[in-house]
RNA sequence: GCCGGUGUAGCUCAAUGGUAGAGCAACGGUUUUGUAAACCGUAGGUUAUGGGUUCGAGUCCCUUCACCGGCUCCA
């Protein structure tokens, strides 16, 4: 045989294989093994993840998938995003279909179904066609569209506006649709896709359609509005039982949930929607963040500023706010005849305060902080608990500095966010975002203000990832993304170097040389708002607070009348301690009582009686542990400081 | 704001178009209790709001408001 009908491809393992050519990657699996050729679903090819049926090309680094493969998700959830699309049309001929991409472990497909709004009765009969076509074993076919204008216009015959205007754009991109062939080889469905699919539906065996909701064609609110189906899907039934108790898990962690259980925080109407009042509970639980904030900002150089909530129209006129972000702000009040606004962002005030006298190069850095309220307009529709609101405290700073601090500046920062993140318990990621295609600044102003973020990041040793033209127009920044107990992630703290205030302001200090030189300006969050932070808290805890944390730290529950007077000394001696304890004397059975501490999530009950009376000891239950028998009292009370000291 | 859904006692939920109910919580008693719910009783409602259809509306229709799931945006 000669070379050039055959190719040599790469496998993980640094070994190579010789193959005829036209060989596909499926018969790169059969020739490795039965085992792997029966397993394949899919191949990663040269990094991509592609067809089993796709022919391999001399050299390829290939790299057989099976369901054990992360990457196989992505083509069983594709495929079935497809499957779900043809069972709707087989249910609702009249339903034209828009797009189907994967999500983080499901996929979504949205449709324009004329004369029907999709309810979740209908889910369980698309569920069940959808059955009954992974059964029929359709072959899902790759085929390159031979004339494009052909298919645009059969498109258009069939009514799928959709998929015309989609293939119209790519029509230089060797466009591809899948063929779904029954077992006769007929072709029973067909939509425009890149892939890469399964090679057969009959893999497709644990799926559910989630929820319903509108969409817009292209995410585009002038633009056709479209029904949208969440749907999950994974190899095996046990991993979607999983997944779907994982759901569950995360409804029981709501916030807004807990809240209700645990007296947290409450909204009103008479009030309006997206303003947070804080019950005495979770107002603790923030009274106790906010020291801690303070004593870990204090002992970095910070210094702390209080603003006003309500400004001159003139401010946010020079700090561009209305112009740029007037869609968030509140229309302005009248004061003497004069404009005012509700404050949307604090820079703007340190900036004043910034100002207010001349500063020097030794001045600097100068670090402002406040935990400063702001209002800002949302769309009624996107409120959500304490997760999205109308008014929020954030964790605003700014760091003046000059150029040459800057690195160090933001060094601290990750610093700060890293000891912060680690006493909450989450773990985090984080992302370099670049200068994004409209911005503000000149291009070395970018480079340097890039430069000094990822500098930092590497004398840090910091993993990263590269978001590039993530940035706002005024700012490259680094964000960082937390992962939460259950493993959910959350907007974490930012920091960002502004290019655009310092100007605006004319914010300066005098260099060595005693010329005027423009000072550089970070904005750093690190919980973000006091209201999503808090709100996140409580799904990231279950609502079982650390002990610092806690509302109340431990109740004390004598068991009987006449024990009233012995726990009635260990609650005081434990109050003037300083600790939060509550005493729990109402006529009910020690059962009774324990429960409900428990439903509240304290952390200890202390419960006496004629025995702890005699031995002069408390016997101790603990909300997780259980009861954890008797011990003295001095020997509870370094035991529960040590739990507090270590925030543990 | 848009699409879809929901709104009944403090909470969780019932009530084929025909007299609004239960459990928990609250309150009053009785019980004095050993590690997740003692017993008896009392009270609690313009069924989110305003209108309509009907002999009759919690239930059907429309308005407004709020909430829920998304779209979009972001702390």
């Amino acid at each position: 045989m000669s070379v050039e009908t055959q190719v040599t491809i790469n496998l993980p393992d640094g070994s190579s294989k010789t193959l005829n050519q036209n060989a596909t990657a499926a018969d790169l699996a059969q020739s490795i093994s039965q085992g792997l050729y029966r397993k394949a679903v899919g191949a990663l090819i040269n990094g991509e993840i592609r067809d089993l049926f796709t022919p391999l090309q001399n050299n390829d680094q290939i790299k057989i998938l099976t369901p054990d493969d992360p990457e196989s998700y992505e083509l069983l959830r594709h495929s079935t995003a497809h499957v779900m699309a043809q069972a709707v049309q087989r249910i609702f001929p009249q339903a034209k279909i828009a797009i189907g991409p994967t999500i983080q472990d499901g996929f979504y497909y949205d449709f324009d179904i004329p004369n029907h709004t999709l309810s979740t009765e209908d889910l369980s009969k698309i569920e069940a066609e959808m059955k009954k076509i992974a059964s029929e074993n359709q072959k899902l076919v790759r085929y390159n569209i031979p004339d494009v204008d052909k298919q645009i216009k059969e498109f258009c015959d069939q009514g799928e506006k959709f998929k015309a205007e989609l293939l119209e754009e790519h029509k230089n991109d060797n466009p591809t649709l899948y063929h779904m062939k029954d077992k006769d080889g007929n072709i029973v469905w067909n939509d425009l896709c890149r892939g890469p699919h399964l090679p057969n539906t009959s893999l497709i065996k644990a799926f559910k359609l989630l929820k319903v909701s509108g969409s817009y064609w292209r995410g585009d609110e002038n633009k056709d509005r479209l029904q949208r189906i969440y749907a999950t899907a994974w190899w095996k039934a046990s991993e979607l039982e999983d997944y779907l108790h994982r759901l569950e898990e995360a409804e029981k962690r709501d916030h807004r949930k807990l809240s209700k259980q645990l007296d947290l925080f409450s909204v009103h109407e008479e009030v309006g929607p997206g303003l947070i009042f804080w019950h005495p509970n979770l107002a603790t639980v923030r009274a106790i963040i906010e020291d801690f904030w303070r004593d870990v900002h204090r002992k970095r150089g910070y210094q702390f500023v209080y603003t006003p909530h309500i400004a001159s129209e003139q401010l946010y006129q020079i700090s561009g706010h209305l112009q740029s972000y007037g869609e968030n702000m509140y229309s302005s009040m009248d004061i003497d005849g004069q404009p005012y606004r509700a404050k949307p962002m604090n820079c703007p005030g340190h900036i004043m305060i910034y100002k207010s006298r001349l500063r020097s190069y030794r001045d600097l850095p100068i670090r402002m902080a406040e935990l400063g309220t702001v209002y800002r307009y949302e769309r009624s529709g996107v409120l959500h608990g304490m997760l999205r609101v109308r008014g929020f405290t954030q964790d605003d700073s700014h760091i003046f500095c000059r150029p040459d601090q800057l690195e160090e500046e933001i060094s601290s920062i990750i610093d700060l966010v890293d000891l912060m993140m680690k006493t909450f318990g989450y773990s985090y990621k984080a992302y370099l975002s670049t200068r994004p295609e409209k911005y503000i600044g000149s291009d070395e102003e970018w480079e340097f203000a890039t430069n000094s973020l990822e500098a930092a990041l590497k004398s840090r040793n910091l993993n990263y990832e590269i978001d590039a033209g993530g940035g706002v127009f005024y700012a490259p920044k680094i964000d960082f993304k937390l992962f939460d107990a259950i493993g959910r992630e959350w907007q974490g703290p930012t920091i960002q170097v502004d290019l655009n205030l310092p100007k605006r302001f004319d914010v300066t200090y005098i260099g060595e040389n005693g010329n005027r030189q423009q000072a550089i300006m970070v904005h750093r969050a690190v919980l973000g708002s006091m209201e999503r932070f808090c709100g996140g808290l409580i799904e990231h805890y279950a609502g079982a607070f650390p002990t610092w944390l806690a509302p109340v730290q431990a109740v004390v529950l004598p068991i009987s009348d006449r024990h009233q007077e012995c726990a009635k000394e260990i609650y005081k001696k434990l109050q003037e301690a300083g600790f939060r304890i509550r005493i729990d004397d109402k006529a009910e059975t020690i059962n009774y009582r324990i429960r409900e501490a428990q439903v509240e999530q304290i952390p200890y009950m202390l419960v006496i009686g004629d025995k702890e009376m005699q031995s002069g000891q408390v016997a101790v239950r603990h909300r997780r542990h259980g009861d954890m028998g008797a011990m003295s009292f001095d020997k509870f009370l370094t035991q529960i400081k040590t739990e507090i000291d270590d925030k543990s």
